[in-house]
DNA sequence: ATTATTATTCGGTTTAATCGAATAATTGGA
DNA sequence: TCCAATTATTCGATTAAACCGAATAATAAT
C-alpha cells in the first residue's frame, strides 16, 4: 500500500510554515526542535522535494512547501472535524459555540432568541461575534466561527444555509413628510426620494436598496449612517428618510421618537439565514438552532 | 494540544467500512485481524462513540461510523492528493493521467491531440474514458479520473474548470431539402424544422437546441440517435436534418455522403472546456493541457 | 574574534505498533 | 442439541518509531 504522511508530520509542517522557525513551531507542537527537525527531515524524504530552504541560519519555506503546508492545514482542520463529530453526536448542544452575527440582526434578535436558547440547552455556551457579513464568512470559512446569521441573499458559496425566516421592509419618515398619510408606499414613491442609507459594507444597504427596485441608482443615495440606530436619529432629526427592517422596528427602535413608520405597497424582503461549513461537525445542532430561531420568529409573529 | 487520531487507524477505519469484516479489511491493510481490531478500538476510545456494532459474529457498522469512515475517505484522498502535489512537481507531465472524454468530444479532437501529446511529453502515458458529462463528473469527483474535456455550459460545481475554445454548429440536410440553398440558416428557419437530436444524456442535444433558442420545445424532436456518426447516416439517408458541431464536420464525419452544411445566421456555440477537481495535485499540468489543446485548435483553424 | 542563536546529529529511553498464537463468541449445519 | 467452522479479540513478545537531552555545527551579530 501507497505510504502516507503521518498527521504529526503534517502538523509539525503547518507550525514551521506558520513561525518559519524551528524552535517555535516545536514548541507550538510541544516537542524539542529536535524532533521537529526529525519530523520535517521524514516528511521530505517521504516527498522527496524540498520543503524548507535551510543553507542560512534562517528558515526559508519553499514555494512547494507553502502549498503542501496549506493542504496539511486543511487535512489538520478536517481531523478536527471528524473528532467534532463524535463529541457533538455524544453530547449535542453542549460546550462552546461561537457564533457570528451582522449588527443589522443581532441586536434586534439575539436577546430575545439567545434567554430561550439558554434555558432549552443550559450546558451550551454561546459566543457572540458582531461583524459584517463578508467578514464574518471569511471567518466562518477559516473556522474561527461555527455559523453565522446573516441576511440573504448573499454569496454563500461553498457553504451550507437554511432560511430561517423573512424580514420585510418599513418605511420610515417624520409626520411633516410629504407621505407620511399614505397609506403604504409604492416603488415609484421610493425613486422620486433620496434615501438615507448605511455605510458601503453593510448588506442591508444592498438589501434595502433592492426591496424597491434600485440598486442602480446608488446615486440617489444621501447620507451614510454607520448604524441602524444612527439611522433612526437621522430621520427624526428630520435630515432624511430611510427603509427600517421590521425586526429592527419590533424591537422599538424608533420609540421615544415621532418617526411614522408605513408599510410598502410592493412586499419586498430580506431573507434571514444560518449558515455553516458543509463539513462542520455541527451540522445536526445548527439544525436544532435554526428550528429553535425560526419558531421563535414565528411565535412572536403572533404575540 | 488536542489528540487526533492517525491517518493509519483512519484507513483501518475505512477498510473496516468497506468490507464490514475484520479480516477481510485487515487483508486491505496488509496487517493482521489483531492489529487491525486494536487499532479500531483505539480510534473508538479516542472518540468515545462506538464506531461498529459487533455483539455478533458480523460486523455493522453505526450510523455515526459510516458519517466519520466518510470524513475519513475524504481526508487520505487528501493526503495521497497531498503526496501528488510533490511527485506532479518534482517530474511535471509524467507517469499516468486518466482523462475523461465526452463521446461528442473526444473522436474529432483527440485523434488529433494526442500525438502532439506524446510527442511533447513523451514520459506521460494518457489513459481515456469515455463517457457521458454526468457520469465523468461523477467519476472525476470520486477521484477515479484526474480531469475531463467536456462541453459547457454544464453544472460544474465545487470543480474548476477552464474554456479552450468554442465550437460552433453547422445546419445538415440533403441537397433536395427547401433550405438546402440558404447562404445561412436563421433561428426561424429552424423553429419550423423538426430536429433529429442525440438521446437523452448526451450534452449535445442540450446544447443543440439552445443553439436554436428551442430549449422548451423537444416536442419538435423527430427521431433520437446514439452517436453523431448515426445522425450523420440518419440524415444522409433522408429521415431529417439536425445541426453537426463544427469539430465533427472539420474530422470529416460527413465525408462520402452528398450532406449539404449550411451556417447559422444567428452564431450559437458550445463551449469545449477541461474540468478537474480544484484541489487536485496536478493542476499546474492541466493548465499546461488546457495550452496544448487551445494552442492546436488555434492552428488547426488557420490550416 | 567572540558570543549568541539556532538547526541538526547522536545515543539512549520510552512509547507505540504489530505479530502470532491462543481464546472466546457466534453461527450453521449434522 | 452439539459440533465444527468462522471470526473478532486478548495476550505476551518483538520490533519499530517517536522523542528527549546533550553535544555539535553553522551562522549572524557585536
Amino acid at each position: 500500500m501507497r505510504l502516507l504522511p503521518s498527521l504529526k508530520q503534517l502538523e509539525y509542517l503547518t507550525a514551521l510554515a506558520e513561525t518559519e522557525h524551528f524552535g517555535k513551531a516545536a514548541e507550538l507542537c510541544n516537542v524539542t526542535p529536535s524532533t521537529l527537525s526529525a519530523g520535517i527531515r521524514e516528511l521530505e524524504d517521504l516527498l522527496g522535494v524540498a520543503i524548507a530552504e535551510r543553507t542560512k541560519r534562517v528558515v526559508l519555506m519553499t514555494e512547494l512547501g507553502r502549498e503542501i503546508a496549506r493542504r496539511a492545514n486543511a487535512m489538520i482542520r478536517d481531523a478536527e472535524d471528524l473528532m467534532g463529530v463524535a463529541t457533538a453526536h455524544k453530547e449535542p448542544m453542549t460546550g462552546d459555540m461561537v457564533l457570528g452575527v451582522i449588527p443589522t440582526i443581532g441586536p434586534f434578535l439575539l436577546p430575545r432568541v439567545l434567554p430561550r436558547l439558554g434555558a432549552a440547552y443550559p450546558d451550551l455556551r454561546i459566543f457572540l461575534r458582531e461583524e459584517r457579513t463578508a467578514e464574518l464568512l471569511s471567518r466562518l470559512r477559516a473556522g474561527h466561527i461555527d455559523a453565522a446569521l446573516i441576511a440573504l441573499p448573499f454569496d454563500t458559496e461553498g457553504l451550507a444555509s437554511r432560511t430561517l425566516f423573512d424580514d420585510g421592509f418599513l418605511f420610515a419618515c417624520l409626520p411633516d413628510h410629504p407621505l407620511a398619510e399614505r397609506p403604504a408606499i409604492t416603488d415609484a414613491d421610493l425613486a422620486a426620494q433620496p434615501l438615507l442609507l448605511l455605510e458601503e459594507g453593510h448588506c442591508l444597504r444592498g438589501h434595502a436598496l433592492n426591496a424597491c427596485r434600485l440598486a442602480g441608482s446608488a446615486a440617489r443615495v444621501q447620507f451614510e449612517a454607520t448604524s441602524i440606530h444612527t439611522l433612526v436619529q437621522m430621520v427624526a432629526a428630520g435630515i432624511g428618510v430611510t427603509l427600517l427592517p421590521e425586526m429592527a422596528v419590533a424591537a422599538n427602535i424608533a420609540a421615544g421618537t415621532d418617526i411614522r413608520l408605513l408599510p410598502l405597497a410592493d412586499a419586498a424582503v430580506r431573507h434571514i439565514g444560518l449558515v455553516w461549513r458543509r463539513a462542520s461537525p455541527r451540522v445536526k445542532e445548527f439544525e436544532l438552532l435554526a428550528d429553535m430561531i425560526a419558531e421563535h420568529h414565528a411565535d412572536s409573529e403572533i404575540g
